[in-house]
DNA sequence: CTTGCGCTTTACCGATCGGTCAACTATCAT
DNA sequence: ATGATAGTTGACCGATCGGTAAAGCGCAAG
């Protein structure tokens, strides 16, 4: 049998959503089990330590965001530039329903993560480099494509995706800060002027 | 009299490392307390709680970012262009020194703190947002000399600023998610490239 | 019916959390 | 010399921290 309750989902969720509206050292994994509604000692049958529920949160994150931000950006018969458009906008509704709903931008969940974690926690640090380079290579391949297109003139594109993700990261986090969504609209078109390497002039 | 003993900054001193190379949550006050060789009944004497210690940790950067990064990069005497170089070139020694010294590249220290703090203490938000103002305020005057001495083409000034800034806080979060420095270097050039804002077409 | 097992419950562990308190010492001006 | 004041000390508070142990639960396969 694969799952009997549906408890270790609900520690997901709570989990997730604690972790993302606060910060990993200020929520315990009692409050994390009394959202959820189960026992702390139920929370240690189905994950071993604290580390590890958060290891498959930022999993579950990555679905998640695969869902409701990449697979409706990078669609295929999009052009290129329309990706990346997209891939603006929906961060921007993103950030913005919760602002609306709780009042609070929260920013990215894996920079949130990074920003406290990396330093103290190399297992940590390193699932979320590795979901973040997943991310940038989506994000490359958009760019390339619009670079195909002529939509965007040649460039390194490897090193232009990864300036313009960190553009994003940079977005998002002063939107945070400035507690403004609004940020994202206003600045997120300067991303298509980023470029790294020149086309090898003839 | 002003400070009959070092007691303060010695606490503020001890605060500022612990804070930056870890994070808010999972440094303790008795932590703080034993690297600066002090008792915690003496913390509470100079500082009423642990949010206004980090108000103080949060001047005492700043300060020590004008230092540091601001007045080795903003030298009037230089070109606007040659002063936004700087300031990347700054930041990545920084970044690297702490990776020389203790093998983590740690990052932003206000990204940090935002990104962990922001939507738990209205307070410390918006310190951070007026300390990341200032910076951007700084970058801004830089990026309008460039453009006044013809070496960047006439942009919004105030938007470019802000998303030449939202660039670097990305990369410095890159940098840290990745644990490399390099990073810093190898995609700071973008920075150059992006700009909000056609000149009025003649 | 019974055995086994996935899951839950509850009590508990030592350690640490941010913060308080009253007693104490050292230094100063009067 | 004395009193006021700034600073220090160490014990202490209730609450919470991440994690453990053991007993008990319901259910499905034999």
């Amino acid at each position: 049998m694969k799952t009997s309750t549906d408890t270790r989902q609900r520690l997901l969720d709570s989990a997730r959503e604690l972790l993302y509206s606060r910060s990993y050292g200020n929520v315990g994994v009692k409050e994390i089990c009394d959202v959820a509604g189960v026992q702390k000692g139920s929370f240690y049958h189905f994950f071993p330590s604290k580390q590890e529920l958060t290891l498959a949160v930022l999993d579950e994150f990555f679905i998640i965001s695969k869902q409701e931000i990449f697979s409706r950006s990078f669609r295929p018969e999009w052009s290129g530039l329309k990706q990346l458009n997209a891939l603006l906008e929906n961060i921007y509704l993103f950030q913005n329903s919760t602002k609306e709903q709780i009042g609070k931008t929260l920013g990215c969940p894996y920079g949130n993560m990074s920003s406290e974690m990396s330093t103290q926690d190399e297992v940590i640090r390193q699932r979320l480099n590795g979901l973040l380079q997943q991310m940038e290579m989506s994000l490359k391949t958009a760019l390339e494509q619009a670079v195909h297109e002529g939509e965007i003139a040649p460039c390194d594109t490897a090193a232009t995706a990864a300036a313009m993700f960190a553009f994003i990261e940079g977005l998002m986090l002063l939107a945070k800060t400035r507690n403004d969504p609004e940020l994202i609209r206003e600045l997120g078109v300067a991303m298509l002027t980023i470029r790294i390497g020149e086309p090898a002039a003839t």
